[in-house]
DNA sequence: CAGTTATTCACATACGTATTCAGAATTATG
DNA sequence: CATAATTCTGAATACGTATGTGAATAACTG
């Protein structure tokens, strides 16, 4: 036995045959009868050989490997990854493992310079991109993306005029309506969101246009602001709060953008020393781990992170291939816990 | 420009030199003229040039790649991977980064054959594994791992006798004797520790050999019956709280070997009526996000796993290097809030 | 200015695999 | 028994980069 990492030639000459006829043993080429085949694939089990993951992918032009990048916008402070995006993590590895492909992993600003390097360097086939950056940022990235021919996915709004490269994801706008329609259906009146709801967060805008719709369709009315920017942490959760408590708006509801923003705003609220649900009901979005631990716990819209995850590794892998693909909206789910009210 | 991906012999032609010299100059070797790198590199960059990774890699036999394991022992569930090490990720990322090296990441059954993958394949230049295992599982894999030689580091039980490999870990000895500590300090006498307390667990055992020091040096009996097994999940928390308070005997307190274990005891005890902290004090281990949220907010220790992500990637770095690299203990840290009844 | 040294680059080659093409061995066919 | 069809295998080569070696030029030195 060789003292170096056996190679190909080793297991042939082993086995008495060439090169190539151990590579097209290995890989179940028809073309090599089935008795030499058995005895490389022992010899190679023995030699404990593995294929040089390089070599192949040098010569075959393709790496197997899929590039998962999140942002972190808009905290770049060392934890600012959105938990619920960790929580399709899972899923997205499992996924890419069960189709034989590796993953590589890497937090980007949205800023950066992201956009030019995995396919290219021929690291990996194809890219996923989670986060929910301003689109303000995020929009010129795609645009060159798509321009430069790099196969991706991404996770974000589901059709509208302003849809870049293929995209999964939830529907938004059905979420912000079961939401809003369970408060109005407990009694709430007057429903306050916190989140931005401009265009440069459209996953939110469409949350909160959702809302609006079911409001509407109540015959409540939308009360000037109701509406407090936020971004998806929880401080900014608690800041918008706060400022919606000082503003003396009246409100009994207040429907979140996301679940840490939920889950700030529950402090501010508390902090005030009003009571949840008696005095405010709260929903989330999004169904992060933690929506679960909150006091009270959390009624929030679930997006289903673990299909999410599925399908977004498998239309890129259809993408890298050749074919078509579409983008694929998700269901929203309403989870009914404590901090809605409801009995 | 030519259609497809251009190589260095692309550049080379464009520049007028021979494709070594653009290696050369890219790589920033000295033996390449100011004025001619410069003249290169401009092109490359005209060109959005990549190094192919793959025939680098191969050329030079790295791979500039870490392999991040994570070990979904002993829950197989979908979400099964302990928010504590996840924190991590986000370090050990951005330290790979930094140190220009890529990150693959991976799910694994403890059980399964992860051990000869990814060195064997030149994927990775070296592993990190992650997850509190069964030891009498994963020692036998270390022991393989050792003996063909991969180079790799992990978290877990720094020192003692069962060491095997390159470990990083925190003292769990003075975190677990901490804790006690912390309880005794604030007049609780009978302190029950959840947590499995065999050699299978050593980081979990070591926790509870701190606590019994504590315990022992205060003067307090260790009573039989105030240690329940129980495994890193909350519903294993849960249930082991249950069968502690059934069971009958005294206690006042809790120590819990992790912070899941903790909420999920927090929920059995508050079902069965008691008052936290005021019936009984808990403290957890980890400082997961959720133990803020939890109600009452968690005491617990604090690992630190921002520091933990640098030095597991710069101790695995070293290793690779061929440089020797010693084992790392990091210091617990008691993070108070109201769980434990301390004013 | 001859001789020496330093600088800068090109030639040739290796990394380990996968694939094309052609040839040898085997079997079938008339 | 000669020829054709079939099955299997080997020789040659390409993927794109990095590096040892040596040749040419430029820069000094006495």
């Amino acid at each position: 036995m060789p003292p170096h990492k056996p190679t190909s030639f080793d297991i042939a000459q082993l086995a008495g045959v060439s090169q190539p006829t151990v590579s097209r043993a290995l890989r179940g080429s028809p073309s090599v009868s089935e008795q030499t085949r058995k005895r490389i694939e022992a010899i190679a089990q023995q030699l404990n050989y593995k294929v040089d993951k390089n070599a192949s992918s040098l010569r075959t032009q393709r790496s197997n490997t899929l590039a998962l990048l999140f942002f972190e916008d808009p905290t770049p402070d060392e934890t600012g990854i959105n938990p619920f995006f960790l929580s399709m993590l899972a899923s997205i590895t499992r996924t890419a493992a069960r189709r034989n492909h590796d993953l590589l992993i890497s937090f980007q600003q949205l800023s950066a310079n992201w956009h030019v390097d995995y396919e290219d360097s021929r690291k990996a086939d194809g890219i996923i991109l989670l986060g929910y950056g301003d689109y303000e940022l995020y929009q010129p990235k795609l645009e060159q993306l798509i321009q430069q021919g790099t196969h991706f996915v991404r996770w974000g709004m589901v059709g509208g005029q302003d849809e870049m490269g293929t995209t999964i994801g939830c529907d938004n706008m059905d979420g912000g309506k079961l939401a809003a329609e369970h408060l109005i259906a407990h009694g709430r009146e007057h429903i306050a969101f916190l989140g931005d709801a401009s265009n440069h967060y459209p996953e939110f805008r469409d949350r909160y246009l959702g809302a609006q719709h079911a409001i509407a369709a109540a015959g409540l009315d939308i009360a000037a602001g109701l509406q407090i920017d936020a971004l998806n942490t929880e401080q900014s959760g608690f800041d918008a709060a706060q400022q919606l408590i000082d503003s003396g708006v009246k409100f009994d509801a207040i429907f979140a953008a996301s679940d840490l923003i939920a889950i700030g705003a529950i402090r501010a609220i508390e902090d005030a020393g009003l009571n949840i649900p008696r005095d405010i009901a709260i929903i989330g979005f999004d169904d992060i781990p933690a929506a679960s631990l909150a006091h009270p716990p959390l009624t929030t819209v679930q997006q289903d992170y673990r299909t999410a995850g599925e399908v977004l590794v498998d239309t890129l892998l259809k993408l890298i291939e050749g074919k078509s693909a579409e983008g694929y909206m998700l269901p929203a789910k309403l989870v009914v816990r404590k901090s809605c009210g409801a009995h």
